[in-house]
DNA sequence: TCGTTATCTTAACGCTGTTAAGTATTGGAG
DNA sequence: CTCCAATACTTAACAGCGTTAAGATAACGA
């Protein structure tokens, strides 16, 4: 009776095919270029059979991106190791704008793109999904943080500060990604805006020893 | 001789009815939306009369939207009666942060869309182009902060501090554009997270008196 | 009056994501 | 062994897109 499981792992393979497939036209090109036809002449199929595997293009991509995110979750785990609330806060958004900064066009995607939810997708998404993950681990972080009486005292709502942490590193990550080549700033490096940011961020919230 | 006068008027007129059709689907639907078939409608000529008054699509929205910003820059020339510079930094950021909320398709175009640079362009754009008056705007106001003394002694570069503070003000405005509907986060009010945004921001650079 | 120029239209090109319909192939049931 | 149904695919097509080439029309300047 290994039929089924012979199958079912030929499915896999060709899911694989794919996202491979995809994956090389994503990250060189952006999602533009990444055309259902293109990815058919990739793994020698009709454009047709790739709906055989995925509901459509976006659903391709964003199960690429959710793939290569688990090198952030990975790096998450070792970030925990870290005793001190605000170091582990600091080292957390470093390791996010790393992401960004070498996955650009994931990031457009996951965070810079808005998409329609259905009520669904909702369900599918809250099991283990690595976005709400990483912001789940944030939010850890900062309510660690209030309770060890290391933030202002009037920031203490968990999900406020971390929406705000959040957002700050987005700032600098998203800026990144769509105006880098304006040639109207004088951007600076990008290692630095982040450490800038952060360091303004974390001074901002702490509260004096 | 008032032939040409004429007829000049004439072009201006159609443009305006060109934006003005474009801008009711971009305000309402976004960048997608806007179909040159659709704006041909609305004006009531062929898909092909645009592009004799627009190089092509794109050209037709930043139209628009260089066009709405000067609503900001408007709103700028009144925030610059303030005298205090860190009072103005925070004007300015309330009132960017006020523009993103209300126009958000214009704001995901100007800013959170990435689009190829041309030299001619370049040259085209450095006249007055709003995006880049803002951005002086803002450097301005840090460069005199640091002039006075105000801002803590390491952030001693404009540039890197203005682009900053333009990030954090960016990124709770573009996730605001992007994330809002996400189901897996319990978003704060917008005004609580620019608040706290601005409160961190400027906290965390601000020289301690 | 003639020719030029500005302005617009019709038709088409090449591309896109997606789907309807048809075709093998394969595995299990009677 | 045969037949049925499911699986996995293909070909062809649809409807839409931005854009352009070519032709028409009207108005102006010489």
């Amino acid at each position: 009776m290994g039929i089924k499981e012979r199958r079912e792992r030929e499915r896999v393979e060709i899911r694989e095919k794919i996202l491979d497939a995809a994956r090389e036209l994503f990250a060189t090109q952006g999602y533009e270029a990444v055309t259902m036809r293109k990815i058919a002449e990739g793994i020698e199929y009709s454009p047709t059979a790739i709906y055989f595997h995925f509901k459509d293009k976006e659903t391709v991509l964003r199960a690429l991106c959710e793939a290569d995110f688990l090198a952030l979750a990975g790096e998450f785990r070792e970030i925990a190791k870290i005793a001190d609330p605000v170091e582990r806060l600091r080292a957390t958004g470093l390791a996010y704008a790393d992401f960004g900064l070498s996955h650009p066009n994931h990031y457009r995607l996951m965070f810079m793109t808005p998409h329609p939810y259905s009520k669904e997708e909702e369900m599918e998404l809250h099991k283990g999904n690595p976005e709400e993950d990483a912001y789940a681990f944030l939010k850890g972080i900062v309510t660690e943080a209030i309770a060890d009486g290391r933030l202002r005292p009037e920031l203490d709502d968990p999900e406020l500060v971390a929406q705000t942490m959040w957002a700050g590193m987005h700032g600098v990550i998203s800026l990144q990604c769509a105006k880098a080549e304006d040639p109207w700033v004088e951007w600076r490096d990008f290692a630095a805006r982040t450490r800038v940011m952060l360091d303004v961020l974390i001074r901002g919230m702490v509260r004096e020893s």
